[in-house]
DNA sequence: GATGAATGAGGCTTCATTCAT
DNA sequence: TATGAATGAAGCCTCATTCAT
């Protein structure tokens, strides 16, 4: 008589477990042990479901990013067809709500970029995540131009001037808070952009 | 008739050694014995000339932001008194050259992002450096209002936004070059600086 | 379906192999590794029942005290009310058997006595053993000196000068047993005692 | 030009560094290091002297003993003749002082105990060094006899109780002081003694 | 004689992973 | 599925000893 399965459910579980360890110790400082521990499951359990410590790490890379992605395109899908708002969107998106929210999730995105320059794999999909988001954007950016509201450059150019400042404040939030005066992110870069992208009106 | 002392070149070396190392493998990945090799010294010497890995990077820090800042205060000052300039020369100083130089500084600068995270006296120096380079800026864009070229803002808002741009390049570039088309970092960010200060004419 | 836990017998061999190896080689010479092997056990394992070596040394003192304070109390309790009967139970129970029976937990006790000059943690637990096998000493002379069978004396001066009579045939037999003529030495103490204590009768 | 020889003034620096660490870190604990430091010289300079940190400990047993039994043996000379008055001097040499004066020398002379128990070369010293003691011992005991002072029994016996109870009152003074009431060990060695000798009058 | 840098083995501990149940 | 014991490699650091000067 079989049990029902619960895979999905403890792989979640565990997911969530190294997101907690690895917001405080980093990836290396997450041991299998941590992961268990917070995940409140027995070590032996975590390799049951997951192959390797590296297979954990790839979850929640699918998970924060797919997550966010998620969260993003509704954000720029309600602000309507405006290019202007759904830059301002894309933008809150990233560094609204007392400059960027969640900490666990920004300091293991952090952490993550860290992992990327050792790792092959982690680069391969950081690298992506951050080409996601930056479809994103310049999806925006092109629909702008179309409608003659931003100035005629290149896309590429603007929008990763964008991906970098907003990675960037990930950095100094997590790292430096202090030297950021509060709520002043989000609308800094819409200045920065609107001087960018050349925005009419 | 005792042998000369060589303890300085002995802790450059090692410092030297963590560098390289760690700009693949990051901070805990980088272990004594890498170093050392690293360092073309034995594994013992390490620790004759260092108290702990913890101390080596200390030392790692220090000569990075020290070299950092000297090279920085030297490029503002060739940059004369003008404060566009002088904003220029400070962001080339960070952005220029194949849109950052030194790919392994930049590596173990971004490392040492994640590393600020989970340690405190990491973060602290870190938070520091990142204070040193903010404070020219300050400086650069304080003399820029006095002089009425730059609109009338509070400068800690448009610093730390600069900073976090160049910041999200480091990251972007050590992780995702491929997103940042070519000799365009600079260009962005002086364009976006223009549009946060209200530079004039 | 778990594997049964074994975690208290693993402790007590691992806790028993650190009484092999300590009883040759003192507690800094008995390596993690050597205990392990006294144990059967791979290394690793130590360290998964004990957090440190020092929390290995922290049982087997509390193995060796319990024990012994066990077996003193039974046969002081066997020697029945006569004080002088207690007495010398007490005496017997340190040092016949061969002046001082099982060698290994002689020697352990010689070198704990040794650690406990270097460490504080050991000192307080030596000095509490030593103060409850004193704690059964004084009871017996109250008793004596109550009953008027002993004479009316400072108990503690006495108790103390006993104990360490003990504590040194311990050290003598350890190091230098050829001093001491087979058999004398709970003969030589009862007597030494009596002297002391004004014995009546 | 020589220089003058001073080995032997660098060796008594060197045991007497060694004397100083070991008694609060035991020997194992003593590092080359922490003995030059202690001795104020160089850590070359110890393996110049010494062949090994073993011969240090030679040395340093050496003169512990040598000192220690020319003082005994001047005390006892200065008794003059009375059997009783010489017994007194040796136990007060060992004990009296607030019950063994120099600490450095007793948490030596413990810690020598543990290690005899390690090293049959330290053994065999230690054992000679407790000999050389109760040599003494004896020559008193059998003197007394023959005059008649103290009853007709084994001298050897007496003298290891003897010597028992003050090696015992090292150990409680250096590891357990407060168990011992100030300035009792001595004379409450000379009662058991005078049981244990049948001291005439 | 003297200095202090250099060496390399070994110690304690952590950890990803496997295994018996 | 689940548990938690078990393994063995590797990491950081200490240390007696040697060596160049």
């Amino acid at each position: 008589m079989p049990r029902p399965p619960n895979t999905d459910q403890r792989r979640a579980q565990i997911i969530e477990g190294l997101l907690k360890v690895m917001s405080k110790k980093g990836y290396e400082g997450a041991s299998t042990q941590d992961i268990a521990r917070a995940a409140k499951l027995s070590p032996g359990l975590v390799h049951y479901h997951f192959g390797s410590k590296a297979e954990i790490l790839e979850g929640l890379m699918k998970r924060l990013l797919d997550q966010h992605l998620a969260g993003l395109d509704q954000k720029i899908d309600e602000a309507g067809d405006d290019p202007l708002d759904q830059l301002d969107a894309f933008i809150e998106h990233h560094l609204a709500t007392g400059d960027t929210a969640n900490p666990q999730a920004l300091a293991v995105w952090v952490a993550l970029g860290a992992e990327a320059i050792k790792s092959k794999d982690v680069r391969t999909r950081y690298a992506a995540g951050l080409a996601g988001i930056m479809e994103r954007l310049l999806t925006i950016i092109r629909h702008g131009i179309d409608e003659r509201r931003f100035g005629d450059m290149q896309p590429r150019v603007s929008a990763s001037a964008i991906l970098a400042t907003i990675e960037g404040y990930f950095v100094v939030a997590a790292t430096a808070r202090d030297l950021i005066p509060p709520y002043t992110a989000a609308p800094a870069l819409k200045a920065m952009a609107r001087g960018l992208l050349e925005v009419k009106r």
